[in-house]
DNA sequence: TGCAGGTTTGACCATTTGGTCAAGGGAACC
DNA sequence: GGTTCCCTTGACCAAATGGTCAAACCTGCA
């Protein structure tokens, strides 16, 4: 009778599967976040992975279901910063380690934050569900640990969903506007990293302390 | 022999040219900031515009000639603030007074800032040349200014160049993260710019005071 | 009112693009 | 060695898209 798989499904089954699963959404990552999605071929991701346009729609059935995995997939990565700033730790240097470490990832992964931006700046068409869910849910949870720790007098007030804005928006604007800002500071490579961090580090720890 | 202008030159001549040309950028507005340069197609903005394809052709030459001339007549307007800045002011309201216009701006021209963070945020292309001339040159300027402030020990020491990148993303982000910030915080209308407005006044009087 | 130039559009075109398909090549297991 | 499923691709398709063109339609002015 009709077989039940046509093509491969959620988890790779095989060796060839898997690596190539892999090579194409890391060519659709590169892909996507330099030309946004519209503005991305499967022509072009198909060249980038080193594959032809056919084999891609073996491994995925069509150019959103490769971008829907890629940011499912790095949703979690994303997030998982905030998740670790815990209501236990010294509250200005869980915040700080915050802001530092999603510094650091908009170095690391700005090809990731760049495929973010692009997609929340065209309204997040795709993913307007996990932001209402999944991200609201968590910005929920450490608004209230930053209450605390206002109430206890622990850090200076402030209104915790904007703090948690500005330190997205200050950080992931050095991935994001990194064209900008390597038109205006000309660095020589990441070297604009450290006075960012250093920058960083002042304004939020000024910003806190109580 | 040869009719010099086929096509309306820079200046529109007459009326119908001037209604027209206003229609279209603002059309062309709309559609480029939801959805990108590439995303967008001359009928969606020729159906926005309420014109046919063609009659849009008319008056620009090509979909880049709209973009083009759209980014050439916002480039202004959104440097505008900063040349506002004033060595001659009083150093702290100076700076304040450019977090909050850029505030507003972002409350009431977010179309304008998508349209840049499109652009900037898949690399420019076709904004480099000003964001290493004009932008570049006025950023220069006013890191003079700010630094001649700090060694006047009017405002706290920072490093000028992150103190405007910080200004430019945390400004910005209520107008180009919109989507995600309305999915978090589920506001009624524009009512989140009036906490939005304090918290950055106090991010950035904490900041600056020495 | 006539007419010269500005304005509008239906029909058309070439290219790009997401996606299909049937047929051919492999790997693994018996 | 053969069979069975997995993998790969050249050729193809329909729709979308940027852009053209000639003909028709207006509009302002002498």
């Amino acid at each position: 009778m009709g077989i039940e798989r046509q093509m491969p499904g959620r988890q790779p089954r095989t060796r060839i599967q898997k690596k190539n699963t892999e090579t194409i959404l890391e060519a659709a990552l590169d892909v996507f976040s330099q030309h946004g999605f519209r503005g991305s071929t499967l022509d072009q991701i198909a060249k980038a992975a080193g594959l032809s346009k056919p084999n891609l729609l073996y491994y995925f059935p069509s150019k959103v279901a490769i971008h829907r995995e890629l940011i499912d997939g790095l949703m979690q990565t994303w997030l998982d910063p905030l998740r670790k700033m815990q209501a236990e730790g010294e509250p200005i240097e869980e915040i700080l380690a915050y802001v530092l470490r999603k510094l650091e990832m908009a170095r690391e992964y700005p090809r990731e934050s760049r495929l973010f931006a692009n997609e929340i700046v065209q309204g997040a068409p795709n993913i307007m569900d996990k932001i209402e869910g999944e991200l609201k849910d968590l910005v929920d949870e450490k608004t209230q640990v930053i209450e605390g720790w206002i109430s206890a007098g622990r850090i200076a007030p402030v209104d915790p969903y904007h703090l948690i804005f500005s330190i997205w928006a200050t950080t992931q604007h050095y991935a994001d506007f990194d064209a900008q800002i390597r038109g205006i500071l000309h660095p020589e490579g990441d070297s604009h990293f450290e006075a960012a961090r250093a920058h960083l580090d002042t304004l939020f720890r000024r910003m806190l302390t109580p």
